[in-house]
DNA sequence: CAGCAATTGAGTCTTACCTCA
DNA sequence: CCTGAGGTAAGACTCAATTGC
């Protein structure tokens, strides 16, 4: 033996005989089964001298009794580490080797490490997580944003190209293909669209209409799958774009297509 | 010399499989 | 043939103890 000696490891022959009763009665205790009896490894350790029997003996011993466990946990909430002379009342409390419940801290510790770096690893993987999903949703946020601006960027750009009317035809997509060939239908923004992310309140899109009240007039001219391909674009985003309201700017509450404008009647030719 | 990390080895638990009445 | 009880082997798991630093 390297670091203690011979008698601090196995301790005096009547601690080995009392660890060994102990032993017994610890298993016979735990599995309710018959086990061998104290007094045979006693013998047996009594009458072999060497190391290893009594290794082998010792090595037998098995889990501490369940008042021994309450004990020493109990311990080592209110200190993880114990001073020496804490060790050797306890130990002597308990009827263990001062070695033993060195250990028992020992191991204790490692146990009690082990469950909190596995704490942490969940805590953190939690946050990570977290931050993954707000991440993805944020990405695909952005790339609805861009698309809509694109699309936005062409409604603004094209129909100026083409129409003298309102400083912008309304363009939609392909599938706004209503049949009307009203020849005084007429749509304008008011100002430019913006779009200011920030904070979850998403876009800020705003297409003023040339007239309040001619919802139903818009309704009549898109049908109602328009209207609700519209809604579509923004049920794409995430939160921000998540409701009609948020998505303003061409829904037909807004007044959006105010028909007060005029003339241009192929704008939706030029939608992309 | 005590503490730690890694490892060992014995005891215990769980599960699947088999036999038999 | 099906079923439940009992036995058991294998593997996983736990934990006191050992080893090396």
């Amino acid at each position: 033996m390297k670091k203690q000696s011979i008698e601090e490891m196995l301790g005096t022959e009547e601690e080995f005989l009392l660890d060994c009763s102990t032993t017994t009665t610890m298993e016979t205790r735990a599995t309710g089964l018959k086990v061998e009896s104290s007094s045979s490894i006693l013998e047996s350790s009594l009458n072999d001298t060497t190391m290893m029997v009594r290794k082998k003996n010792n090595k037998k011993k098995k889990r501490f009794s369940d008042e021994q466990i309450k004990s020493l946990e109990s311990m080592f909430e209110t200190e993880t580490k114990l001073e020496p002379k804490m060790k050797l009342l306890l130990a002597k409390e308990l009827g263990l080797q001062p070695r033993q419940v060195a250990i028992w801290f020992q191991n204790r510790r490692a146990r009690w490490k082990s469950k909190q770096l596995e704490r942490d690893y969940n805590i953190l993987k939690a946050s990570y997580d977290d931050l993954a999903s707000k991440f993805e949703n944020l990405e695909s946020e952005k790339q609805a944003l861009i698309k809509q601006l694109q699309r936005l960027s062409d409604l603004v750009g094209k129909p100026r190209e083409e129409s003298s009317c309102c400083g912008l035809g309304l363009a939609g997509n392909s599938s706004m293909d209503g049949d009307s060939d009203n020849g005084d239908t007429k749509y304008k923004f008011e100002k430019k669209p913006e779009l200011s992310v920030e904070g979850g309140d998403g876009l800020d899109f705003r297409l003023d209409p040339c007239s309040e009240d001619e919802h139903s007039k818009e309704l009549e001219y898109f049908g109602q799958d328009e209207e609700h391909d519209l809604m579509n674009i923004g049920e794409t985003t995430y939160g921000i774009l998540s409701s009609s309201e948020d998505w303003g700017g061409l829904d037909d509450s807004t007044g959006l297509f105010d028909q007060s404008c005029s003339g241009n009647s192929q704008w939706w030719e030029v939608w992309p």
